[in-house]
RNA sequence: GGGCCGCUAGCUCAAUGGAAGAGCAACUGACUCUUAAUCAGUAGGUUGCAGGUUCGAGUCCUGCGCGGCUCACCA
């Protein structure tokens, strides 16, 4: 802005005046007693015991959201975490000087305020103000109190204003903070250590994603962002750490949608001695305990729809998810030409699809995913897509995987974790040539220093992975997944 | 990256190709129980940016920027 804008100017005035005054506009504590919704209580309470004593004084603060001034008395809304109230002011109680004051606070200036709390003849619970401090001057004004803010990139860049303007936005973020909570004591509980991994990875594996690279000056060395914690956890199971989980961040060099942000937060947890089945209770049972926690239901709207969380889920084959929805039987189609085909057949466009592995994905992704609103595991996935997967005893083209589809996204993902050294070997070595076939970034990297991890001895292990941004949406009914990340990806202006 | 849509006062939104407006916020004044307070008045704009068409562009065209939805990729 090359010029400064009034309503800045005349709130800077404003700011200069209370300096005058000999006041500081920004103090450096307040001591309070009592949060909005306390004294609200507290005067409540004391209402009911319709005790003679009067009401003792408290003292709150808050940021105010509404003004009423009506000549020597005035009515503000100030709000704090906990909630609203409003405050009276009255010359007479308040001394001419203090009243004054009023007249340089604004919209969005943050007070301290002293009194008895007392209920007006309308009926709300209202501190009658006998003492004002200012805590923080604001120079910038709000958005309109009515409408809020509805500028969804500018929600997104200045959430505080977000969370200002809009109450239910706060609403969804305490709840994704329990739900980070309940997910904690559910496995706590189970016996599960939670640990820390490294972020900055020298071989970016764990998953098929592009990464992003940064580079290390002392080490001389480029590194990637973790595009999953698996391998690292792994390793702790080899390590004797039967039972580990790691919530982080994980970040992912591809594109940027309503379900997808560069970085995002997974839950992956392994357990030894596990397989996928006992995964798949594991996920049902967790699952519906954080709908208990957070929404004390198990059943939850989301897009006009009612999901029942509680378990058992249905349980299928991917092959028969996918026959049922289009009639392709991927197992039916061994070799990609065919299934290309097949494919081609139902006019899908695969033009750009290259491989038996990510042809079936597409079918995934068009049939399965979008259609699944219910929770359900749909199991047993194609080798080519699952290199780190226990291979299902008896096929040559399937292994033991699952994911958990519901509301039309994949919220989980989870194995019988490959642990035979020499087969993850070959794994690897067949994502290799995958790659130089079909020039696919997306493939798994040869990990030596993971597979001498293998070589030492892993029992075997059920691995879950849980994308956390995903299930708040659900949870929440929303259907951007920026709407439950404080601060999403956006360009810079 | 492609397609569609959007960008006007601090905020929420108007404005057939023909004088850029309203409400809230702000400012001045009145008002000692208001609560979307009320009443009277005032100020506030490079219509995202750059070009073009036209007697005349917020409006039509082109390019660019940012965002939303969607497709592709991914969890």
């Amino acid at each position: 802005m090359a010029r400064i804008d009034n309503i800045v100017k005349q709130r800077q005035e404003k700011l200069q005046r209370i300096r005058q005054r000999g006041i500081d506009p920004y103090p450096h504590r307040y001591h309070r007693t009592h949060s909005a919704k306390e004294a609200i209580a507290l005067f409540q309470r004391w209402e009911a015991a319709r005790e003679n004593a009067p009401f003792t004084e408290v003292s709150l603060a808050g940021r105010i959201v509404a003004s009423r001034p009506m000549g020597k008395a005035t009515f503000m809304d100030i709000r704090d975490g906990s909630g609203k109230i409003q405050v009276y002011f009255k010359s007479d109680s308040l001394g001419e000087e203090g009243y004054e004051l009023l007249r340089e606070l604004d919209i969005g200036d943050i007070i301290g305020v002293r009194g008895r709390v007392f209920r007006t003849r309308s009926g709300e619970v209202t501190l009658s103000a006998s003492h004002l401090s200012i805590l923080s001057k604001s120079l910038q004004p709000l958005p309109e109190k009515w409408h809020g803010l509805a500028d969804v990139e500018k929600r997104y860049r200045q959430r505080y204003l977000d969370l200002i303007s809009n109450e239910e936005v706060g609403r969804i973020f305490a709840l994704r903070s329990r739900v980070m909570a309940a997910i904690r004591r559910f496995l706590d509980e189970r016996g599960f250590v939670e640990v820390e991994t490294p972020v900055l990875h020298h071989t970016a594996g764990g998953a098929l994603a592009r990464p992003f690279t940064t580079y290390h000056q002392a080490l001389d060395q480029e590194l990637y962002l973790r595009i999953a914690t698996e391998l690292h956890l792994k390793r702790l199971i080899v390590g004797g750490l039967d039972k580990v989980y790691e919530i982080g961040r994980i970040f992912r060099n591809e594109g940027i949608s309503t379900k997808h942000n560069p970085e995002f937060t997974m839950l992956e947890s392994y357990e030894a001695y596990a397989d996928y089945q006992d995964v798949m209770n594991m996920v049902e049972e967790m699952v519906s305990f954080i709908a208990e926690e957070v929404l004390h239901t198990t059943k939850v709207s989301f897009g006009g729809d009612t999901l029942d969380l509680s378990p058992p889920w249905p349980r299928m084959t991917l092959r028969d998810a996918i026959t049922d929805k289009c009639g392709i039987d991927f197992e039916q189609h061994l070799d990609e030409d065919s299934l290309r085909r097949q494919m081609e057949a139902i006019g899908m466009d695969v033009v750009e699809v290259k491989g038996r592995g990510k042809l079936i994905d597409k079918l995934i992704s068009t049939f399965v995913e979008p259609n699944t609103i219910q929770p359900t595991f749909v199991m047993d996935y194609p080798i080519e897509i699952s290199p780190l997967a226990k291979r299902k005893p008896g096929s040559e083209s399937l292994v033991e995987r699952f994911e958990a589809f519901a509301g039309g996204m994949e919220i989980a993902n989870a194995f019988t974790e490959l642990n035979d050294p020499l087969e993850q070997r070959e794994r690897f070595k067949d994502q290799e040539r995958l790659r130089a076939l079909i020039g696919d970034e997306e493939t798994e990297r040869m990990d030596e220093d993971f597979l001498l991890a293998l070589e030492h001895g892993m029992p075997p292990t059920g691995g879950l992975g849980v994308g956390i941004d995903r299930l708040v949406m659900l949870l929440t009914d929303q259907h951007s997944i920026r709407e439950v990340i404080l601060f999403p990806q956006l360009r810079t202006r």
